[in-house]
DNA sequence: CAGATACATCGACGTTCGTCAATATATTGA
DNA sequence: TCAATATATTGACGAACGTCGATGTATCTG
């Protein structure tokens, strides 16, 4: 997961406003296709909906079905992409969604006329 | 490629504004999964970019590096997304971006303190 | 220190996906 | 009608990905 690094750094530019290289259609690939499963977007709703905005790996295996590894590397996956961040408080560990992380995202996905519009 | 339909007709719910269903989170992983690929990100850019903003396939096999199959395989995914809609004209098959399908997709990933300023 | 609990990492397996060469289909023009 | 052009479809291959069981690591408790 080396692609986390950059898209930590100069992701994403909208990709309907100028011709994207092949260098920047990868990052927001990479990008995308973090948020582009359904274990993973199930993850984002229950924690953000969760009491406090954040919720630990054993309240998060049960409703999803699958197994604790399996769920923990999602949530790797979606903290080392900066969607979540992690605190460790005693043996349990916290995640919260980063918001900000998300309209970035989203940013990329804009269309024109919807750039004129705001 | 039978999301397309699901695609069509209800996607896609908010993600983080309330806990996602099994189904639900699959639809929107869906959709995001079309758009999560360097090559068809890159094809949506370059066909949103073209003069008259519609391109044929020979205008995007070139740019792409990829082979002629390839570039029509994309397409399709594309437009069977709704992402992209397709003119036959003569012997050429032009493509053009649906905004409105785009902006689907990002009202999935807005976030709640997003919605409230808009 | 010993056991239990919460989570992460490892290694492996099956599936999905992007890609291509080969071929099929369709449209134009001579 | 026949050749040429533009695009779509098919079949196959390799790589990437989601998943799990087994194991490792860290923290709390008695």
């Amino acid at each position: 997961m080396k692609l986390v690094q950059v898209i930590s750094e100069e992701c994403c530019p909208e990709v309907l406003s100028a011709p994207l290289g092949a260098g920047e259609a990868e990052d927001v690939a990479a990008a995308l296709k973090v948020v582009a499963d359904p274990a993973r977007l199930r993850l984002l709703s229950l924690i953000s909906n969760a009491e406090g905005g954040e919720a630990c790996v054993c309240n998060l295996t049960e409703p999803l079905g699958l197994s604790q590894p399996t769920i923990s590397h999602h949530l790797k996956v979606l903290a080392d992409a900066g969607l979540l961040a992690r605190e460790q408080r005693g043996r349990w560990a916290y995640y919260r969604v980063v918001p900000e992380r998300l309209e970035l995202l989203r940013g990329a996905l804009v269309t024109p006329a919807a750039s004129l519009t705001a």
